[in-house]
DNA sequence: ATGCCTTACGTTATACGTAATTATT
DNA sequence: AATAATTACGTATAACGTAAGGCAT
């Protein structure tokens, strides 16, 4: 029987008109291609051309065995696809989270947990990441509440406290702690992708933020300008504090959040590493 | 990238469960088919099994490849297949008809008009002819009547004369002309496949047929017997008539019927041979 | 000890390229 | 003359089989 080179032979004589110039196509010489073509007719016991001394043309049946082997060479392709894919997945950890923070202590984790693995994380609401997790998108996923779902377990992963970072000349960087209607109507600088943070902006309605994306630029406008930002207890953590700049807490109730890790009960023997890693992390 | 005899090897390792019973269905050694395994995986870049020292299982991936070339062998049989198909019915010249006669004068004269088809003759019903005609099914019908089709052309093929086929020695062997009632109540030695005239039948509700399938058993069942039976003059024009037997003329309307050969106009050009000898048939 | 997979090595078969041939435009 | 397919012939790659080896049950 035919194999997928024969017919890949075919198609591309099919796609260019004449052995010659498929042959260029395939990067092989034109009497192999010849002879490919006779054997593929024998083989199927169908002639496929009409054959005049000088010129070679696709009959009904060339025509129709052509397009038929297009699909069966797209086929074939697809299920090499389809098996790297199902490989590549398997071979990926994927969490969600409703904030980035909690994915940078937790990512790092993950990675020495299961070295063989490829983590990868997403920053996105709510409603996707409870669904995600229910459909095998995601294997564990962090929310600012715990889910009542069926068969998901969760745990609690600590929480983080919004900040504003202001500059040590800026008129309220005295105070205790202050509302996020406070500094309404200033301009302030901002990070993209903040996940469920950003839902908190509209309570500051009058203010413009400058949306840096650039890391290393926004640390640049945060010790150069006098403008107000934002940070948080989590984000302290991780970089430090800043000369030039204080954090004063935001006591509005939204701005204090506490995290949950959530994950398939099914999932609780693959995951028991991180699960026993979450739950020594509040303790 | 993978041929289709490397998926069948994989095909047929997932299905034999070890390399050693599959090289034995394959028809090839073992170590050719570890190779070949080894080969397949490190092509696509995937691993497909879970290799002990002593033992080779087929792993997620494997499961998922094997299932899907299953189905990739399977469409390539079918192309090949779907292919011959139109090979040959593209070499095969379909006729349908009503009864059996005119097809044994039509057949012979299509064989000698295309000596490169094949001559697939079918008797049916009217209904099924006409669709069939319309559909491609048929190239050429043969009908008691001219049907009015677009795009369908038709014209006159004779007609038949149905007959009873009776004993010398029966009563009504001398009369010139019977009517089927006549006969109605007696038991009757009849053939198979007789097209529309088999409707005829009902006019004879009381009528024992005993049905001969073995063309030589009927014939040996005419001569021995003293049933009557039936006979057409298309039959007698055939076959000569036989000593013994007398043929009575049926005087029923529905006993004699007209013949048209119909075919799509499209296909004038085609059939310019059958429809010179059709046209000449009656003249 | 037996069964199953792997490695090593020599062989063969099949598809390839080059060159020559034929026929058509 | 130029283009395109076929035929002829020598070559090379790739898959094969046999034999040997290792590691389980």
């Amino acid at each position: 029987m035919p194999e997928l080179y024969d017919w890949e032979k075919l198609v591309s004589v099919a796609r260019c008109g004449s052995l010659t110039a498929a042959a260029e196509e395939l990067l092989i010489s034109q009497p192999a291609l010849s002879r490919s073509m006779r054997k593929l007719e024998s083989e199927i016991g169908v002639e496929l051309f009409t054959r005049t001394k000088n010129r070679m043309e696709l009959n009904d049946n060339g025509r129709l065995a052509a397009e038929l082997a297009r699909k069966l060479l797209d086929e074939a392709d697809l299920l090499v696809r389809r098996v790297r894919q199902q490989d590549r997945s398997s071979r990926t950890l994927c969490v969600g989270s409703c904030a980035p923070a909690p994915l940078w202590e937790l990512a790092p984790v993950l990675g020495g947990l299961y070295p063989e693995m490829t983590i990868s994380t997403t920053v996105t609401d709510a409603g996707s990441l409870e669904s995600g997790l229910l459909d095998g998108t995601y294997e564990l996923i962090v929310l600012t509440y715990a889910p009542e779902l069926e068969g998901v377990d969760c745990l609690s992963f600590g929480g983080e406290r919004l900040c504003f970072f202001l500059p040590i000349n800026h008129p309220l960087a005295g105070e205790k702690s202050l509302r996020m209607s406070d500094l309404n109507g200033e301009t302030m600088l901002l990070r993209p992708n903040l996940g469920f943070w950003e839902d908190l902006l509209s309570a500051m309605p009058d203010t413009h933020f400058l949306v840096q994306e650039e890391d290393y630029a926004f640390g640049e406008l945060l010790r150069a300008s006098s403008l107000p930002a934002f940070t948080t207890d989590r984000v302290l953590r991780r970089d430090g504090g800043m000369s030039g700049r204080v954090a004063v807490p935001i006591s509005d109730s939204a701005a204090s959040v506490d995290y949950f890790v959530a994950f398939r009960s099914s999932r609780r023997r693959r995951l028991s590493g991180v699960i026993r890693y979450v739950s020594g992390y509040t303790a």
